[in-house]
RNA sequence: GCGGGGGUGCCCGAGCCAGGACAAAGGGGCCGGACUCAAGAUCCGGUGGGUGCAGGCCCAUCGUGGGUUCGAAUCCCACCCCCCGCACCA
């Protein structure tokens, strides 16, 4: 942890300090809720509500703080901002916190004491705390007030009075609403759905309820079962590679386990028994009639469909009888593990002997070659078994690594030979879903499902297969007039790092079904099917809406029940007749009308702030949804995106124990510090990597800014405008109003870094230049300069710095809040492109003398000439030259020459234009006038920098040029002479 | 694997879409100087290499290699490496 010095962490502690006190103020003055107000025009801004399942981190906080600082600058350009927040609680994290929770297991309990410790002190209160959260709710209930809490810390300037959380009722009435309507648009569709479940619980799992589901990825992988013919049966082989079915020479079963003959959706099938059992979960009817052991079908043959060709049942060790239907085909071509397994049968009698094979059957079996593949011989199975020197198939690592070498391989360069029917020709890639398809349009084959890796175990201890769901609800995003809407809709949306516009198309390009419903959890019931609970990410698609009337709803004491679909029908749709809806509700029709003004003045959504890992569920749903249930002019404008945050270089993780969490922030650092180090670390599409160090040059910064603050303060009131002004005051003014135009620019296009850059360190930066320059400045000029830029320089900071502005304009005497005042505009008045010019020719002129001084190292120097303003058309060329777009030497001569009395100066021209294009020369120069009198008006500056006597001249009259350095001036660029 | 994004100086990080004023903003670190008894803080200067007793010149340089162009960190192609997403995890 970073030890502050005294200094520092006394005005960390003064920060503190301000920054609770003037949350209280906002708070009690209700300065950020927003209410309807026709004479504004509105500006609703959303970021994501928290999942409250934990405390959040610095990363979250990075999302959120962009979202007040935007908030906080439209509110101040004079736009009625709502910006909102509520709480997600729907799902299944909760609930199975809560439930491993109750049921004592360790690890959770010890992660969520330390969760809760970071809030309670009192260890009584935290354990009781602790087995509050045997109930999901309170686990909702807890985490959701305390982030309430960090984001007040943190000076957000939320509307709090719409909060609420969608386990509430009056959610589940509008989540209900909307499946409804989607319903009835024809936006749902069933279907069989696979998916990871647990026997024992009777329920799909997710992420969190697999053990060490947190290390690894368990996905469902998808196997072909192919129906071997034998008699009146089919031995059903499994295969992830359907298409190398034109090369099986043999069936492989495994001859110690169980095999039984069963009755599969009215087939006899002969499978392993453990694969039975895994069946009757994957929507098959499974009667068992006999059990025997795989050895029993040794020698005995089945038919392979595609060629009818006779094949051997063999066995080898290798095959897992728990794996799929626990019966493979064996391409010793292609495959590495059959290759192997076959060659041991035919070389080793002890084998054949020990596994009851007679030789006979097998010295006939050869590989049969069906992919061509260039760098593998016809068998690339034997190629690589050879090259990692296998001899058994017992070397079960070395033969997947062969078996994923020969897979990608062919997978992605492979051609199927002319023996493999109508597929002979085609790539491989192709050909395995083409082969799938085509046995299953025969009903040769089905789809047999396996979890991957395999075993994995249900934190209840009991092993996850893969279930498939019969009729699991879909969101049909495939549905061709809904994604029509969509599209059209993100279309005339502004994405805002404009890169990721092309994942969101992406996107759209391949969503289709998503299943939108599960068994358990929390959540809102399908209202037509009530044992299904809406999954999380799909009752979070339209509830901005439900920020516009939340309030009222709660103010006028509506209760759930009586907010029937034809409520939110009138509300958000303008549907229905509001007197007929008073009626059966019950709600008061002026309430009812209020609530659609209410949603009628915000909506739409003009932008919606979140992380990139949104775009390709969250942030789809958004825009699907939107399209679906509303007019287009209540459509989203806009979106804009941030990257994460890692800490010192490295990703924050539980288990590195380096998640600083947002909590820590308004106590160990600062509230403010956090916004300005957070929104200045990196532009949006960048990761910000919190470095202490940096965090700690950010502090130094603003101190220097709160220090400047208090002298300017101290000074008192502002003493008159002087009648003439210094250049260095005129630059200042110019530089500082630049300053303003350009940090509402940078806002403007959510350039969020350039604008704290601009406003914070180059004006910090700026003042500093400033007092070097007003050597020659009256002080009560400097004191009317710096005071003059104060308060609208705390303006451009309130959105990032807030406590600290706020706190600064009070102490100047500022009415009202700070936050409510107006964005300053600059002052044209006072924009002197020519002054900043010249001050850049000043300072670049002392540079040179410096390099000149370092070059000739002669001693006893001290004086320096400096031999200012050439001729005025030399002016003149650099002024046509800046205004030329092109770059070509002759173009801007060309250009140059036009002018006939520059063309009387030939040659003159031409070197001066090739000195321009080389750089020797700026481009861009201030007037000869205002060069000159920069020069004649800082000569003590520029004597002061450099320790010399300086000597100005103007270039076209030297009075003392004893080097001829006069002639040397360029425009911006005096003839140096120091003796 | 598929899809997306990126690789900039000792480190972080702008610039790239709209090629030219780019040895490349800003911050950090480091070096030198000022201040100080000293340290810290602060302020000033420097920070690719070489060279020069006049502000300069030469070489290298924005992942690597090619290309387009009078001109490329910026455009095109290939390769290498890194990051993110891939859906029932919110």
């Amino acid at each position: 942890m970073t030890i502050f010095s005294i200094p520092e962490a006394t005005f960390l502690h003064e920060l503190r300090r301000i920054e609770r006190k003037w949350q209280k103020l906002w708070e009690e003055a209700h300065v950020f809720e927003a209410n309807p107000d026709p004479s504004k025009p509105k500006f609703f801004l959303t970021v994501p509500y928290p999942y409250t399942s934990g405390p959040l981190h610095i990363g979250h906080g990075r999302t959120y703080t962009l979202g007040d600082v935007y908030a906080r600058y439209k509110r101040m350009q004079g736009f009625n901002v709502l910006w909102p927040m509520a709480f997600h609680i729907t799902g299944t994290p909760i609930a199975s916190i809560s439930s491993r929770i109750s049921s004592g297991e360790e690890r959770t309990i010890k992660l969520y004491e330390s969760y809760v410790r970071l809030y309670v002190n009192d260890p009584k209160e935290i354990q009781r705390i602790l087995r509050s959260f045997t109930k999901p709710e309170n686990v909702a209930m807890f985490f959701a007030e305390v982030i309430s809490n960090d984001f007040k810390s943190l000076g957000y300037s939320i509307d709090w009075r719409r909060r609420f959380t969608t386990g509430d009722p009056e959610y589940n009435s509008f989540v209900t609403w909307q499946f409804l309507r989607l319903k009835e648009k024809g936006f749902l569709s069933r279907g069989a759905h696979p998916v990871l479940y647990c026997p024992n619980d009777g329920n799909a799992v997710g992420e969190d309820d697999i053990q060490g589901g947190d290390e690894f990825r368990s996905e469902i992988v998808e196997f072909t079962g192919v129906k071997f013919r034998m008699s009146n049966s089919f031995l059903v082989a499994s295969s992830l590679r359907p298409e190398t079915l034109f090369g099986a020479t043999n069936i492989w079963i495994n001859p110690n386990a169980s095999y039984v003959r069963a009755i599969v959706d009215g087939e006899e099938w002969i499978i392993s028994e453990k694969s039975a059992e895994k069946l009757r979960y994957q929507a098959h009817e499974v009667i068992i009639n006999e059990r025997f052991k795989g050895a029993d079908l040794i020698g005995r043959k089945c038919v392979n469909p595609v060629n009818g060709r006779e094949l051997p049942i063999l066995p080898a060790l290798f095959v897992e009888d728990d794996n799929a239907t626990g019966v493979v085909y064996s391409v010793p071509a292609h495959a590495p593990f059959d290759y192997v397994a076959l060659r041991e049968l035919q070389e080793n009698p002890d084998l054949r002997k020990k596994l009851g094979v007679d030789p006979k059957i097998i010295e006939d079996i050869h590989p049969i070659s069906i992919i061509s593949i260039d760098g593998y011989s016809d068998f690339p199975a034997e190629d690589v078994v050879k090259r990692l020197g296998i001899s058994s198939q017992l070397e079960r690592d070395a033969l997947e690594e062969a078996t994923r070498e020969i897979y990608k391989a062919e997978f992605y360069h492979g051609y199927m030979k002319d023996n493999c029917s109508i597929f002979s020709g085609i790539p491989v890639s192709e050909a395995k879903n083409k082969v799938k398809e085509w046995l299953k349009g025969k009903g040769l084959a089905v789809t047999i499902y396996e979890t991957s890796p395999r075993p994995i175990y249900c934190r209840c201890g009991a092993r996850i297969i893969v279930a498939v769901l019969k009729d699991q609800w879909f969101l049909n995003y495939a549905n061709p007039h809904w994604k029509k809407l969509a599209w059209e809709a993100l279309n005339r949306m502004q994405i805002y790092p404009r890169r990721y516009r092309k994942l969101f198309e992406d996107t759209f390009q391949w969503v289709a079904l998503r299943p939108c419903a599960r068994r358990r959890g929390l959540g809102t019931r399908l209202p037509f099917d009530k044992e299904w609970i809406i999954e999380s990410l799909s009752d979070s698609t339209i509830y901005m809406a439900f920020y516009t009337i939340i309030h009222k709803i709660r103010q006028s004491g509506i209760r759930a029940d009586q907010l029937t679909p034809e409520v939110f029908d009138y509300v958000f749709l303008g549907k229905g007749d509001p007197e007929e809806i008073s009626n059966i509700t019950g709600i008061d029709v002026s309430l009812l009308k209020s609530l659609r003004d209410e949603f009628d003045y915000w909506y739409p959504v003009d932008l919606r702030h979140t992380a990139v890992g949104h775009i390709t569920n969250h942030l789809t749903f958004f825009i699907f949804h939107h399209a679906a249930l509303f007019p287009p002019k209540h459509w989203p404008k806009a979106i804009t995106l941030n990257e994460y945050v890692i800490r010192e270089g490295a990703k924050m993780s539980k288990s590195k124990g380096n998640v600083l969490p947002l909590v820590e922030i308004p106590r160990k650092y600062s509230a403010d510090l956090y916004r300005l180090y957070i929104v200045y670390a990196a532009d949006l599409p960048t990761v910000v990597d919190w470095r202490e160090e940096q965090v700690l040059s950010v502090l130094r910064r603003l101190r220097d800014f709160w220090n400047i603050a208090n002298e300017i303060l101290g000074r008192g009131d502002s003493p008159p405008r002087p009648k003439k002004l210094s250049i260095a005051t005129k630059w200042l003014l110019s530089r500082f109003n630049t300053a303003i135009m350009r940090a509402t620019n940078y806002l403007e296009s959510y350039r969020f870094r350039d604008y704290v850059q601009e406003s914070f360190f180059n004006i910090l930066n700026a003042i500093g230049t400033f007092r070097r320059l007003a050597v020659n400045t009256p002080p009560e000029e400097r004191a009317w300069a710096e005071r003059y830029i104060f308060d609208k320089w705390l303006k451009l900071l309130s959105p990032v710095i807030p406590h600290v502005a706020e706190e600064l304009w009070e102490r100047m005497g500022g009415r009202k809040f700070l936050s409510t005042q107006q964005w300053p505009t600059p002052d044209e008045e006072f924009i002197d492109k020519d002054v900043e010019l010249a001050i850049e020719v000043v300072e670049r002129t002392i540079n040179d003398v410096r390099d000149i001084l370092h070059v000739i190292k002669r001693p006893g120097l001290s004086k320096v000439h400096l031999y200012v303003g050439p001729e005025e058309w030399k002016y003149k060329v650099c002024e046509i030259l800046s205004s030329c777009a092109s770059a070509k030497l002759n173009e801007l001569i060309r250009n140059v020459m036009k002018d006939p009395e520059l063309r009387k100066h030939g040659k003159e021209v031409v070197s001066l234009v090739r000195a321009v294009i080389d750089g020797k020369v700026p481009r861009f120069v201030p007037k000869r006038a205002i060069e000159l009198y920069a020069f004649m008006e800082l000569r003590d500056y520029i004597a002061q920098e450099l320790g010399l006597k300086v000597f100005i001249h103007e270039a076209t009259s030297p009075g003392y040029d004893p080097a001829h350095k006069a002639k040397s001036a360029m425009p911006g660029r005096p003839g140096v002479y120091i003796e």
